[in-house]
DNA sequence: TTGAAAGCGGTACCAT
DNA sequence: ATGGTACCGCTTTCAA
């Protein structure tokens, strides 16, 4: 069969003897319609299989009720929980996502732009790679956009964040706590203000308190990168006792390598904090210790300031940091006598399977 | 700032001194324009920032270059691998990807309708609880839809899929030649065409060999509905010794299960093997035998079909079936003296970190 | 090659 | 409450 032209609200008018525009009121929520006419007119697009074109109201609203996002690496389980989220989350505000990958580096551009052509109401970016500039260009094009698990350089672009500097500086503190004095820090993408946040957080509480800076390698937030960096890290005659991982994804790399290639067991041999509080690393299997970046609260809050950032352009910049918490599993060995504010921002999660889902 | 309304072609035209038919050819790709005013207007457009506007164009062009992708259940690492191959793929065709993730059961309908109102030129529905009622009215509604890794039961809905019930005898003869009696089967979702192929498959061969059909349990491809199922498999006293889980994902949770509740050892005390080669179940605190759907050829084979279905919507029905392979892994105990034409189907990847990226 | 003009399928304002 | 009508921003004939 050919490709059957959808129906118009024009033949749903002539079937029901009503005008075009009362078709267009039986389809707008508080329009001024008789109820009769509205039913007559239901049944008529009933009928005819009829639904409002969105295109075309897009057109004339200037609204489309869209919004690009843009992800990147979705092997960090942290995104796919994410996008879960915040797919559910735009669809209940009646808004569609339409989602997009940025090759890294400067190619993104095109690929923004055939996301802007389409009007989006807004942009979320939840991508590390993405540039800041771009973001800063489409701000200053008059549309809105919101950094998810980032930020810029320059603060005017709005952002929603865990909290990446706390974070550090309490996994500092329970590592040391803890026992540890040879700390090895595994940096995620070095120019991207979460890594960089996360790594100030911990140095600056590890030099606060007098104790020498971590060793430290790059693992890029990826997989086979962490994997390599382990290696290097591992291999060192002074092999750290402890390693804070720039994320949960890295921090399992790191597992597997010292496990499996260097017969370390965890805790016992090394420690491993990592962040993000997401994925396998909660399985048994690691069971790792970990800073928390709460997705559902983070998508509401981003689902809320992006609604409210569409429907008052002048609202100002927000930054917002959603409350996290270090969450301890068995990956990290344990401080035996705790100092009580540290005790007190602990929370204890035996491993469970069940808990893993 | 308010929000400045975007640069139109008319305003364009008017800069370069054209008409606003010349501007709409400046920028359609092979239209009758002389280069110099392609250049007048390129340059007045670069000044203004304009970018022609998706949303008029889809109106008249009637085609949206928009494609609706449904997903759902994103925890299972498979389908972030698809979304991000599929996004590429589509992207590179110039093709935008609307997302959406049903609800489970009926309430799908009203979310999948907002997408269709955006006229998509077509539906790949990735989404395993989407009713296929629901791709067979997209169907007749004109719009061509494909179901990736499922079926529907009527055969009139093309799909792409991965070797389900090759994939399944060959599983059953590897575990039997390997040795095992006591055969289980952890099911997906039970009306799921993939979940009844594989276990066809499965089941199928053992009787054929006259094997006893082996105990079977449902884990809905969850996580934690795979664990709770691990749970009453393993505490039966005639206990399997091998389980064929219908993906990975529940393997792994199998595995957690098995190892850390009841201190088996795999494959010692059992044998596990997972369907879809992917994710943490590549590690090597898994290192699973897994029979794979090797992602990116699935995804070649959705855009390359899909975009034929765009540009000639006669076209036939297809069932594209992507061949996959046993890989053999640790998790199950090997058969010692391997029939050749077995042995010739399998493919040999010892546990590396590096390769699980 | 170019410009004028007729839609595309709606929304919203205007009288009635 | 209803119908008529002027757009929304673009593509695509049709003449010139």
């Amino acid at each position: 069969m050919s490709p059957k032209r959808h129906a118009t609200a024009t033949d749903v008018a002539r079937l029901a003897g009503v005008s075009q525009s009362a078709v267009s009121r039986a389809f707008t929520p508080g329009a001024s319609i008789a109820e009769e006419t509205r039913l007559r007119v239901a049944e008529a697009a009933r009928q005819l299989g009829y639904r409002p074109n969105a295109i075309a109201r897009s057109l004339t609203t200037r609204r489309s009720r869209i919004i690009g996002v843009a992800a990147s690496y979705l092997q960090n389980h942290f995104y796919p929980d994410v996008l879960e989220a915040l797919s559910r989350g735009l669809q209940a505000r009646g808004y569609q996502m339409l989602l997009f990958m940025p090759d890294a580096g400067r190619h993104a551009d095109p690929q923004l732009q055939e996301v802007l052509a389409w009007r989006v109401d807004a942009l979320i970016l939840a991508s590390t790679t993405l540039s800041s500039e771009l973001a800063d260009q489409c701000q200053a094009a008059g549309i809105p956009v919101l950094l998810f698990n980032r930020t810029s350089r320059a603060p005017s672009v709005s952002s929603v964040t865990g909290e990446n500097l706390r974070g550090g500086r309490l996994i500092a503190e329970f590592l040391v706590t803890g026992g540890h004095r040879r700390l090895g820090f595994l940096a995620g993408i070095e120019n991207s203000s979460t890594s960089r946040d996360r790594e100030r957080g911990f140095c600056g509480w590890l030099e606060e308190h007098g104790h020498r800076p971590p060793l430290r390698e790059v693992g890029l937030y990826r997989f086979d990168e962490a994997s390599a960096a382990a290696r290097r890290l591992l291999a060192r005659p002074d092999r750290p006792d402890a390693i804070f991982c720039g994320n949960d994804h890295m921090a399992t790399a790191v597992a597997e390598v010292a496990r499996h290639e260097f017969g370390l067991r965890i805790p016992r041999d090394l420690s491993l904090v990592g962040f993000d509080d997401t994925g396998p690393a909660r399985w048994p299997s690691f069971s790792l210790t970990s800073f928390s970046q709460p997705v559902q609260p983070m998508v509401d809050a981003t689902v809320a300031l992006v609604c409210e950032m569409i429907e008052n352009p002048a609202a100002p910049t927000r930054h917002e940091v959603v409350r996290g918490e270090l969450v301890v599993r068995g990956s990290a060995r344990m401080p035996t006598e705790g100092c009580v504010s540290l005790a007190e921002q602990l929370v204890w999660r035996p491993a469970v399977v069940d808990a893993a889902g």
